[in-house]
DNA sequence: ATGAAAGCGCTAACAC
DNA sequence: GTGTTAGCGCTTTCAT
């Protein structure tokens, strides 16, 4: 046969079910020779919990959903282990969605998994996305529901986030007092959160230590590989090179790495780059970059254990708000002075 | 309310739970009029439809269980994004797992996916996995299952492989055509299959070519970052350098790399690299890595749509084997002659 | 066109 | 200690 269940066993030893489902559960109504008898033909009859079944009568399913923007991108998928691999340990499984930086997949993903009635979610928004709906929606229903990395500010759901401005302040400052004062910014896109905390920590933490903002020193663009390499070539062929770059993510470093390196310029001896990143990638870049260090594993566990915190506890929108803390590490791509 | 249910809808309406499930469905038996009005009333309550119960008496979740090794290796994320890309567009959901290479998680993971009644699985095997027990048991159960990647060769199961030996034999007669003769080979664990097949497309190429093939050239590791680091090292050690340098994968590659730019050796001039690999990673080695060149992509894709192409059709171990073509890719790492 | 009956596989509550 | 009853939310016959 290929699929037995319960009834099939209790059947054969001329039995109840219900003492058949007690058995399989280790529950104390059932002696123990029973226990063992049923169990073991359980076996021999290649038994196999019905787990939807279960779900179905307990209306809990130990599942978790994920969107995440784009699992091509390493710091997602680092955080997505972490979250795996600590799902995994409260024995939850995962579904995992993915949204293509598209608030419309985004939504279809939520609407699903909240059909599928998973326990929680744990959502990264995507950079458009701006209707709280869906969301609101979640909140209603009572699902637990965690924001990492990219959060609604207003909403009353937990937030696993980076603190990117006082990070960007910190950093820079140590820079600054290195001796340099000629730094450009290449800010990624400035409308979306992200872009926007990271371009203020900059221009705060230059007033902050006297220096001029100058205005063609930040080079907006987007968030990957080539947008630093074309925020490069802009730059450099502006004849007016700074002492220092900073970048938006450690993508738009290597693609800044890279036109640098066609230009025939040396780093850091000709132009130092430094960036927001994640040092297990950033160390094998060549030189090494001198980055703010976020740790997606951190971010990925701390997220997750909020959330099974808020799912075991009966708890739908939290409204806690953990900082990861930033780091810097001053690897080789910034000479000291 | 918080979770609305169809009686609700039919109490409230005054009509049979039947007339609108089916109405919500949109079954032709129900009149327009009739399903508008549902409709409507359901959106306006809330409802939303639970798809455990609907799993429940279908017998079918529309959910696919993943078992992949590793998820920061990004040849792996790169495999999981496309498989939930072509899941996601054919209705499907995808529930992730991860083994750590340990075939105890493994089996652990398969059991607990297959009592969540997946449709079909797509495994990965561990580096250590030796016992055939759990896939037997899904082989049993009818439960249609892929390995991509790395596969038990005696199963009836469908596979989809990278075709190592010709790839290599291919690519390293290219090379040798062009005038080397001296290559050494960090050639990964010899004992798992991939390590094996790799080095023996190494071996065969040689023999071909009728190269001597000298012991002290190959030198067995690990497939890690850390284990192209040493095993440089020991090579260089040696006193006894080679004009190249093949390597089992893009991040022992990339060790061998850090290795030797800490000896004061350039790339390609004074040594030269290639591997298997991913370009749109190893593109941005410094220099840019040549690869015998693997598309995770078109992998997870080809898996993905043979296990859903088995599922709807009903077949359980279809017994195809798919090879992925592997394109020798001449970069920089390797100068021409 | 609409609805009543029965069941998917399992479990909680309550009897015996 | 074991079994009976009832129900999780939905859908598939089969009547009306």
């Amino acid at each position: 046969m290929v699929n037995i269940r319960q009834s099939d066993i209790a059947k054969k030893l001329n039995i109840s079910r219900v003492t058949v489902s007690k058995a399989l559960r280790d529950h104390p109504d059932i002696s123990l020779s029973m226990k063992k008898k049923i169990i073991e033909t359980a076996g021999k009859m290649g038994y196999v919990p019905n787990l939807i079944a279960r779900q179905l009568n307990s209306r809990r399913t130990f599942t978790i959903g994920i969107v995440v923007p784009d699992l091509e991108n390493s710091f997602f998928s680092y955080i997505v282990d972490s979250m795996i691999d600590y799902a995994t340990e409260h024995n939850y499984y995962v579904i995992l969605t993915v949204s293509r930086e598209k608030e419309a997949i985004e939504k279809q993903n939520i609407e699903n998994l909240i059909s599928m009635r998973v326990d929680g979610l744990l959502v990264c928004l995507s950079q458009e996305t701006t209707d709280e709906q869906v969301f609101t929606k979640a909140g209603k229903m009572k699902i637990p529901l965690v924001f990492f990395d990219r959060a609604f500010e207003s909403m009353n759901f937990s937030k696993v986030l980076f603190n990117d401005k006082p990070g960007a302040v910190n950093s820079l400052n140590r820079i600054i007092r290195e001796g340099y004062s000629r730094i450009a910014n290449f800010s990624g896109y400035a409308k979306t959160n992200i872009g926007k905390e990271r371009l203020e920590g900059f221009t705060a933490a230059l007033k902050h230590n006297k220096l001029p903002l100058r205005k063609e020193w930040i080079i907006e663009g987007g968030f990957e590989l080539n947008d630093g390499y074309e925020s490069f070539k802009k730059l450099n062929s502006s004849g007016n090179l700074p002492e220092l770059i900073f970048a938006v993510n450690d993508r738009v470093a290597l693609g800044a790495y890279k036109a640098a390196k066609e230009a025939g310029l040396r780093i850091p001896e000709d132009i130092g780059i430094f960036a927001y990143g994640f040092n297990e990638i950033t160390d094998f870049f060549d030189p090494q970059l001198t980055v703010i260090n976020q740790d997606p594993r951190r971010m990925g566990f701390e997220a997750c254990k909020l959330l099974i915190n808020e799912i075991e506890k009966g708890i739908s929108s939290g409204g806690n708000k953990i900082y990861i803390e930033e780091e810097f590490l001053w690897r080789k791509s910034v000479n000291r002075k």
